[in-house]
DNA sequence: TCATCATCATACCGGTCGGTCTGAAACCTG
DNA sequence: CAGGTTTCAGACCGACCGGTATGATGATGA
């Protein structure tokens, strides 16, 4: 559910070689600039520019830009597990949880101008069927998101905050697609509003069903 | 909400010069290889070896790639009110004839073999960052996708088949999210189930408020 | 201090890109 | 039938693409 922060933390600045301060900097460089124009909108030459590496020193690190689109999804992979168990161990009821998730994204996608929107969605419609190495580094982002929701969902249904018939596996799938799709709208119309009215509904109709 | 349904209607077989015939047959084929593989990764020699048209001839229908990308976009505007007409003319309840646009749209996803997903949300993410013109476009499907749902689900509040509370317009941006986040989904897991997943989650929220 | 390794820089490569230019062929109308 | 228009074909263009080869520089350790 990220919209592309860049923490430092990842890109570790302690006890690092220069070879490996150059190689983050490449890897967190390339990661803004898939994110905002794109995969294959972006050259090696972008990257050079933008990062003040020359060609030599990035295929030094990367041997090609194949490599350098799998260190991206990978590092997405490693910050997402971060991020979730950050998140979900929040206190709270299972739904608030939940919404809280969304929430705290949301705001970033505002922050954000409403632009670049979520980069393993992006990443996901422009890559799935032409690069299947990607696409099977995506869905372990995407199984990770709805595992995690998933498990939430299911202490949701024991906390009574949930209809009995809800197949939480389901409707974690759901929920993601909703924020997929959120950001999608949010992306196209330059309206950071229509994410709210994505999450309003879905909990207007959730709390409906406990009313 | 489709998924790239190339109908003889709009590129009208009858009563057209042979240089409109060519034309057509270049807007076809830019248009299914833009849905699979990308705007960006499509070639003009990709089009012409596909379509077999030469590249003068292209070019004297189309005075570049990027009017040919307004008008690809163009066709699924049309094409999209045609289908939005249909569908919604059929009988039934207001929430019958909105389940029923998903499933028969979910039915296309499943003969497509998961492939390409939903063209209107490819070019969303794709280019709405990089094009303005071709947001704007893609923009007025996605108002045309809305807005009648919108107005299918101010019907179905007024029938008593949604909460009072509920919003219609946000429900109806919440509604096109599940699909196009959906798609994705499909598209990257290539598991037609996804899309049943989300639908049986809408549904099963929607309809505990009326048990 | 020197050798080795890591890191860096730049010229160059073949191929592909979107697009242009020029001319040929087909079609249509007077 | 001829002239004009529409449609078509293909060679060529400059720019850009991902990547390689070669060599220089800096860092490290014996």
């Amino acid at each position: 559910m990220i919209t592309n922060r860049l923490t430092g933390q990842f890109f570790g600045e302690a006890m690092s070689s220069k070879g490996e301060l150059t190689k983050q900097k490449v890897l967190k460089t390339a990661r803004e600039l898939f994110y905002l124009n794109g995969y294959n909108n972006t050259s090696i030459e972008d990257i050079l520019k933008t990062s003040k590496i020359k060609k030599g020193n990035l295929y030094f690190h990367f041997s090609s830009k194949e490599k350098l689109g799998y260190a991206v999804l990978e590092s997405y992979l490693i910050e997402e597990a971060q991020l979730l168990d950050r998140i979900f161990a929040a206190p709270g009821s299972p739904m608030e949880r939940v919404y809280r998730l969304f929430d705290s994204s949301r705001k970033h996608l505002r922050e954000q101008g409403c632009r670049g929107g979520c980069p393993i969605g992006n990443f996901a419609l422009e890559m799935s069927d032409i690069h299947n190495g990607f696409r099977k580094k995506i869905n372990r982002v995407f199984d990770a998101w709805c595992d995690r929701l998933e498990k939430l969902l299911r202490e949701a249904k024991r906390a009574g905050e949930l209809p009995p018939s809800i197949n939480p596996k389901a409707l974690a799938n759901m929920m993601v697609a909703v924020w997929e799709g959120g950001v999608m709208l949010v992306k196209t119309r330059k309206d950071p509003r229509i994410m709210g009215d994505c999450i309003k509904s879905l909990r207007g109709i959730v709390e409906a069903y406990r009313a």
